[in-house]
DNA sequence: CGCGCGGTGTGAACCGGTTCACATATGCCC
DNA sequence: GGGCATATGTGAACCGGTTCACACCGCGCG
């Protein structure tokens, strides 16, 4: 399994959340339940309903996590990037998965099998309230989308997306925060659940206004504070 | 804190599902670290971004975990009934309390303390995945209310709602599955995140097919597989 | 090179659900 | 029982977002 660029993913992995309490050697032996595997852009890396067999962590590339109605319409929960986990659920729960994962780009992905890890777990109490902490954050995420979702309409809703991207992938450019991901419209939208036209034109107007630029797909939030006051407007008439 | 009835709670919480694998003297070292209030119909247990100090389990009585928009929309999560735990996510994480939480009817809850009961998670990792499987449920949980507020329509959302309220609080009667809970149509909106005026005219369709029947509050569903298979219609056009 | 394809930009029509308005029960407390 | 708050039933108007249709652009590839 070692190969080039492996001490730098291990590295990684050390530095993760989960694991950052985590001792050398039982750093190692974690590593020695795992496996590497590659992935292709857009290949899959498991299905909704598949048998949840381990969980996962990104080491190089992207990876989204999807819900896909039988309209062919999207919702995508999350995109992971390299050093934060993914599958956890059906990991701890032993359940069916509950989302299809992909590959966004090129992805190393490391692969915890269920069967080992539990046992892992259960002698490492701080590593389960960190697990736990975790499975919180996404609770409180997904949480909010469904609140969002339903009590809000495109401009806050698109506004508070573009604000959590730049949390995660955020650069501070020349003239202002840009999106480093480059995110097609289509995808844009089904990170909250609304067509792409909607999108652009909601883009669209915010372009006019100045309130952002986009380049190539690279979006750049001219003014943040401003930009801010569109996610926390009040929701629509409702 | 021992009264009358106190026997009986006591089973309660042992036959919970987090708990149950203690013995007795590890149940009475929890319930140490424990007391128990008293709440009137409609008072508020906490409020979202009250500091979350603890976690509670209903001894007696209903909660609804809720959030409300600045409109005055009210999206419900859940309804918990006795022998469950709620405000987890906040003993967990020390984070603010994500969602309103209020007493249905009256209550006796029991009442956690972080600061003590973390140390005992600590020192019992069977509870800690126990806790993480509770934990996964309500992903799974509100993903699916987020899928399906995105995906379906009216009718099959409200449809897959009376049908989750079948799960746990349905009881088996002459003519169909009745729904014991006594919810107004606002309360079953506030469910799925929809007016008052749409529940009824589902309701309505419904009653005039011969579906469900409505009388003081209870809905009884006639006939469950028709049910089941409007829930699972296809979804709106899209 | 030219063709095709995926992404973008935009207007018009449509539609599901909300909002509003009002009538009709159903309690419930004094 | 009278009366007031709360729940139900229902139609009409409204509105935000989707869908559809089409133009345009840039890029890769045969």
């Amino acid at each position: 399994m070692p190969q080039k660029g492996w001490a730098a993913k291990r590295g990684l992995i050390a530095k993760n959340f989960l694991f950052k309490s985590l001792s050398d050697a039982e750093i190692d032996k974690v590593l020695a339940l795992a496996q590497v595997r590659r992935y292709e852009p857009r290949s899959v890396v498991f299905r909704r309903g598949d048998e949840g067999s381990g969980m996962m962590a990104v080491l190089s590339g992207h990876v989204k996590l999807c819900a896909v109605a039988p309209s062919g319409k999207e919702l995508a929960f999350s995109i992971i990037k390299p050093g934060e986990i993914f599958g956890e659920i059906a990991l701890l729960d032993g359940q069916q998965r509950l989302v299809d994962a992909s590959a966004v780009d090129d992805c190393e992905i490391l692969i915890v099998a269920r069967r080992d890890f539990i046992p892992f777990l259960q002698g490492h109490p701080e590593i389960c309230i960190r697990m736990m902490t975790a499975l919180c954050a996404r609770l409180r995420r997904v949480s909010q989308l469904t609140e969002d979702s339903l009590f809000l309409g495109l401009s806050p809703r698109l506004a508070r997306s573009l604000l959590q991207l730049v949390d995660r992938y955020g650069h501070a450019g020349p003239d202002g925060v840009r999106i480093d991901l480059r995110l097609s419209q289509r995808e844009l939208g089904s990170l909250i659940g609304m067509s792409r036209e909607s999108i652009n034109k909601q883009l669209g107007t915010w372009r006019r206004e100045g309130l952002i630029a986009v380049d190539k797909k690279i979006i750049t939030i001219r003014d943040i504070e401003r930009f801010r006051r569109v996610a926390d407007q009040a929701p629509i008439v409702n």
